[in-house]
DNA sequence: TGTGCACCCTCCCATCATGGGAGGGTCAAG
DNA sequence: CTTGACCCTCCCATGATGGGAGGGTGCACA
């Protein structure tokens, strides 16, 4: 199978396949004399799992660990849940962060006009002088890490 | 006011001080002998501006937006209103993609016994043969664009 | 056999917002 | 006059993704 039947029995662009292979994700695909990738049954059962896996939103690292305790039949399934539920974690703090933006947002812009006139609360919120809620600069928030102990 | 007293006095830091200047989303400070940036405090209101529309989750060219339509007498409430909402909707598809990757991921945690033993209901679905929920390599999301009519 | 098109290759660049760090100047308190 | 806390610029890195140039390959059809 050539890169683009693979990139389309997988879902994953042609980019990202080679990308993947590039970063170690996955181990590099076979080469015929051509030069061109040549993808196995079982090449592509692997990427459809990173596939699926990027689409629950894990990260490449998380993949790799994933694909990991995949491939290792004596894995323990704690090890495969805890990564599951801390990338949960992680998924319900930015939804968390979005929420709050959702109802300021939703809030502000139910209060303003929407007409002709330049009065409007949104950009009195964001102008406001209060200095109440100042928070400082934002530090590297918890990177998704796996088991920060 | 120095760089350092500016970043604790808008919580945004000494590094994204400097950056909104250079990419032109504010006005570069004014300068010391010394070359350093002095802030007024006009400065410094417009700055905090800035911080809480990126708390919002408004991207740097919204934040511009912003930014003209705030400091310009003339605007019509209608044009900050539909920004506003429009990024809403932005933040409302982010919001329901988390929701179903948890939802997804909440279930399959929930199934697997987290125990020592390899069986996991979140690998199997990961690594499933089953090619229903095929989807094509995504193409690029209708970016966070300003009225996408 | 030739030709053309669709595909593949590598390599480099861009994105976006953010931080790290090197190498060097400035300022103020002791 | 030294020392430490600032500030300056410049370059590099991140993560996942795409764009595109410049050039080779493979196949189908005339």
């Amino acid at each position: 199978m050539n890169i683009g039947e693979a990139s389309k029995a997988t879902g994953i662009s042609v980019k990202m396949l080679r990308y993947y292979e590039e970063i170690g994700l996955v181990r590099p695909a076979l080469r015929a004399y051509s030069g061109y990738r040549v993808y196995s049954d079982k090449n592509i059962a692997t990427l459809r799992f990173v596939r699926r896996a990027r689409d629950l939103g894990f990260q490449v690292k998380q993949i790799a660990a994933l694909l990991d305790l995949w491939q290792n039949g004596s894995r323990a399934s704690a090890d495969v849940k805890s990564l599951a539920t801390a990338h949960v974690q992680e998924l319900e703090q930015r939804r968390r962060a979005l929420d709050e933006m959702i109802a300021t947002l939703e809030h502000l812009a139910h209060n303003c006009h929407g007409d002709h006139r330049p009065d409007c609360p949104i950009l009195q919120s964001l102008g406001a002088e209060d200095t109440a809620a100042q928070k400082s600069p934002r530090k590297k928030a918890p990177r998704p890490t796996f088991a920060v102990a």
